[in-house]
DNA sequence: AAAAACTCTTGATGTATGTTAATGAAATCA
DNA sequence: TGATTTCATTAACATACATCAAGAGTTTTT
């Protein structure tokens, strides 16, 4: 159950044996069925996950009621609210599952005792996050600069195993485009 | 020289004298002067910046010559190409000054030393870190599902004394928004 | 196995924002 | 102080993408 979490962590840093069994004492495991709920917009986070197996999501509905999915998590990956997690305020977010899936959950208290335990993860989650921010700040120059088809190819070129697993419109709500126009630019593409 | 930097730091960590100490030797104090550049698209990062005095931006010009500002760095603000930093790759964005300026480098290499001499640094770093990706979550959110005019109002309201600060396209170029479209946005807002 | 819900496609039409271009004012430079 | 660059405004026109609506497969539910 917790090898992808090892292999996960030890991309970034070394940990001991001791720092493997605090991992293992404060990470629940959990499974999500397909459409179930990590998290609902208006609760508090509880959990920070990593996803063992499967896919989640995690996205928004705006005033409009458009919906923006802002992450696919899928094995390997980690997912969270983490404007709800740090402030403690309601979460904007919502996270269910696209697949069946297997977390491994650590609880809010249960991050800050695993920084006091094993403060490599102070290191751990640093990196992780310095990933994240840059990952991120491509995807906004991406969505500021490219068109709808560019930002569609730089998908499919990006996450070639999502594009696979989630419906269409999935893609579209990732790429702030309409699944319309998604299918059309489809076309295109497929015309040529 | 260093009181916003120790204020700046102590709204997130407790730091001993020891590790004033530590950061005074590591810190190099630098003058900017309006236009000036700190980091030229192709360079390779050294340094992260901390704005003591003055206003920083960085940005990019995409292949179609236009030109997107990643970031705003008034006094009190922390400033890089992440992106380079961390993979030692040659910087896409370029960062300069806006106006003239007062900063403190940390070199790639001291902010290894920091973390190393003074591990709380880690921490520090990390808490910024999850302040700078909930922001750039916010934004990105707010380019999507937003229109130009909610995108000003937003911005004008996050950050008025930026407003006051540089000129107008330069808020548009931040927006994503063109600067002829800005300006038709504020005669509207006028004339209500 | 029928009903319901979801998913994708396609067409007609609308619109927010971009593009191009010209002008004047303000700031900076020499 | 005159010359030059930067900055903001405005107008006419263009366009990428959204919206609305219908239809046909698929998948899921009962």
């Amino acid at each position: 159950m917790f090898e992808k979490l090892f292999e996960n962590i030890r991309k970034k840093i070394v940990i001991t044996e001791r720092e493997e069994e605090i991992c293992r004492s404060l990470f629940i495991p959990k499974k999500l069925r397909k459409r179930q709920y990590l998290l609902q917009q208006g609760d508090v986070t509880k959990y920070t996950a990593f996803v063992e197996k499967g896919l989640l999501r995690s996205y928004i509905i705006d005033d409009k009621g458009a919906e923006l999915i802002m992450q696919f998590a899928p094995e390997g990956w980690w997912i969270n609210d983490m404007y709800s997690a740090i402030t403690g305020e309601p979460a904007e977010q919502n996270i269910d599952a696209i697949e069946d899936s297997e977390l491994l959950l650590l609880t809010t208290q249960g991050y800050e005792q695993l920084m006091q335990e094993a403060p490599v993860f102070e290191r751990f989650f640093r990196l992780q996050l310095q990933n994240s921010f840059v990952a991120l700040q491509r995807r906004l120059k991406g969505n500021i600069i490219l068109t709808a088809e560019e930002k569609y190819k730089n998908f499919i070129q990006a996450y070639p195993n999502i594009v696979q697993r989630v419906p269409q419109h999935n893609i579209a709500s990732f790429l702030g485009i309409t699944p319309e126009s998604l299918s059309r630019i489809r076309k295109q593409m497929a015309e040529r």
